[in-house]
DNA sequence: CTGAAAGCGCTTACAG
DNA sequence: CTGAAAGCGCTTACAG
């Protein structure tokens, strides 16, 4: 393999030369560059990325820890698609992108052996959860980093966010615009930022509406198929059971229609249901899942760019997205001869 | 950030001396050892790897490239188990995984992009197709790299692979047994090496019967959900359409459903449908899918073993693995009075 | 505009 | 058993 002294052999000059063709660093006469780069050409030249991180200090590659809360047991649902946002976009900008999995030795481990390892820019979380200790933990080492979910306690950090509360509040009107006035509400759990967010929107839209919050209608589950499959059954043993249900993830939306299945209930006829999300499935269920979007492949991918920008010393602003009620087929209207 | 240096300087030794304790290159005096240890734990060193990846030569990191066969358009199916079995397994040995996407400017480059940053020991290829360029490359530049999929022509290089015609011929026994005569066959592109075989299953099976192979019967499709949807719009066109369907994919058995649903049919009743590779969704499909299952998150972390294997010098196996058929509810006996 | 030299943080023969 | 030194392949002030 061809080295920069190779060059610089070739070409006849010295390798700080050869260098500053390379980067553009200094102003090259034409014709030396010219003869620069018919060296690299002729010997097929790419500079070794792990010489020039050492010297620069600075890597050219970006981590993601995969959650564990995500993949465990089910099926990881949005991961794919934010990783491919963010592979996608930080190939743009010539990055890399490192990718680990959360370790069974408390979910910091990872994180740090990423840190320490030395070999990224900065990171990517998602998932913020209440008391999270991974912001903290790189506010306090000055790793560049940013996060799919706003900040909790005081934590100031460049992050995207959706806006879960805005979400479930339209989509929680949407029912009540069709005459539901028992409805259930299956959440994401409590530690999980968001699903905080999210439950005010629920509350938001009964009390609007002057409906009480029946405090049985509202449950937690884990953010797996089976989390939502067992919520619905729930759900369903509570006389009367709810007409229609807003489920805080489509994972658990699609375990929620499973249950409603079995119960020899019909979807978007004897019960509504909106999910939230709008993962691929969605579009696929039976009936199609009427949901909530959030556009993950494009957060990833600007969280990509965010974080680019931060490790380049810039200062990107945070947002939040404004979320759509994506209609489909598994909502109807209350009709009282049911 | 502490260095060797300051780790050296701190113990009252040299830095050869903390590299040696690091790596057990040489035999070092106890208590010298375990003054460097204290020095160590005190100051939270960690080496750079970075740094020692250049020395040795040797970054400690993978690389993934992500097909954009499997992503286009359409959900990514089992990658994300895949990629969570190499992640996983690498973690095991001190490995990171680096991930990048195919570039649009033709296969090869994002593999020559990774080579050539010379930021990875080896990688893992997926989905290799007659005429693959990829393998030819990497074993002329020398990179160790093993293949989810055999070699075609004559290539050698270590990989594991499903046998798919035993697969696709159990599955199709199995439709047999259950008195179907009029089996379709939806297959993947004919580039994928894996597609020729699946195709010799069916063809295996239906010889043994004595069932004539009627070519109409056999469709090619892209690998999305509307690749299925559509090969499964032609099958029932025909006339008469067949009773049962052998789809060559899990992702195309979902468009393949939706296909059959809205012609008004009951899948598992007027229809009886196998799918290929046991995709999460696949037990959640309405009726349950019946499917030939392969194991990917194991794939995906015995192919990283192996490679680690081959990047340390050794030379792993290749083996091809036995598939299972997932009997779920998608499937019934063929009844004469329909 | 170009070269010589120091240095990034390690590892690894080579002495002793 | 331990140290001094070279070197991995680059970048970057510093001279000139």
């Amino acid at each position: 393999m061809a080295t920069i002294k190779d060059i610089a052999k070739r070409a006849g000059v010295s390798v700080g030369t050869v260098s500053h063709v390379l980067n553009g660093t200094a102003r090259v006469r034409k014709e030396t560059r010219e003869k620069v780069l018919k060296a690299i050409e002729e010997l097929d030249y790419h500079p070794n990325s792990i010489a020039r991180s050492l010297r620069r200090r600075r890597t050219g590659t970006i981590g993601f820890i995969m959650p564990a809360l995500e993949r465990s047991l089910d099926e990881p649902s949005y991961l794919m698609d934010f990783i491919a946002g963010i592979v996608d976009e930080s190939k743009q900008y010539g990055f890399d992108v490192l990718i680990a999995s959360e370790s069974h030795d408390g979910e910091l481990a990872s994180y740090k052996r990423m840190v320490k390892s030395k070999k990224i820019d900065g990171c990517i979380i998602t998932c913020t959860k209440k008391n999270d200790e991974r912001p903290i933990y790189l506010l306090q080492e000055k790793i560049p980093f940013v996060a799919f979910g706003r900040p909790y306690n005081d934590l100031k950090f460049p992050y995207i966010d959706v806006d879960g509360t805005l979400g479930v509040y339209k989509a929680v009107r949407y029912l009540l615009d069709l005459k539901h006035n028992r409805i259930g509400f299956i959440n994401l759990p409590s530690e999980l930022v968001c699903s905080e967010d999210r439950l005010r929107g629920y509350i938001k839209a009964l009390k609007e509406r002057e409906i009480e919050i029946d405090s049985r209608l509202i449950i937690e589950g884990k953010t797996t198929r089976f989390g939502g499959y067992q919520a619905m059954k729930k759900l369903l043993d509570l006389t009367p059971p709810p007409t229609a249900v807003m489920v805080a993830s489509d994972l658990m939306a699609l375990g929620a229609i499973k249950a409603i299945q079995e119960a020899g209930l019909v979807v978007g006829r004897d019960i509504s249901i909106v999910g939230f999300d709008d993962i691929r499935e969605a579009a696929y269920t039976n009936p199609p899942l009427t949901t909530v979007r959030q556009p993950v492949y494009k957060i990833g991918s600007l969280l990509c760019y965010m974080l680019i920008q931060l490790i380049e010393g810039e200062n990107p602003e945070s947002f939040v997205i404004t979320p759509e009620l994506i209609v489909r087929d598994s909502c109807a209207p209350l009709s009282l001869e049911k």
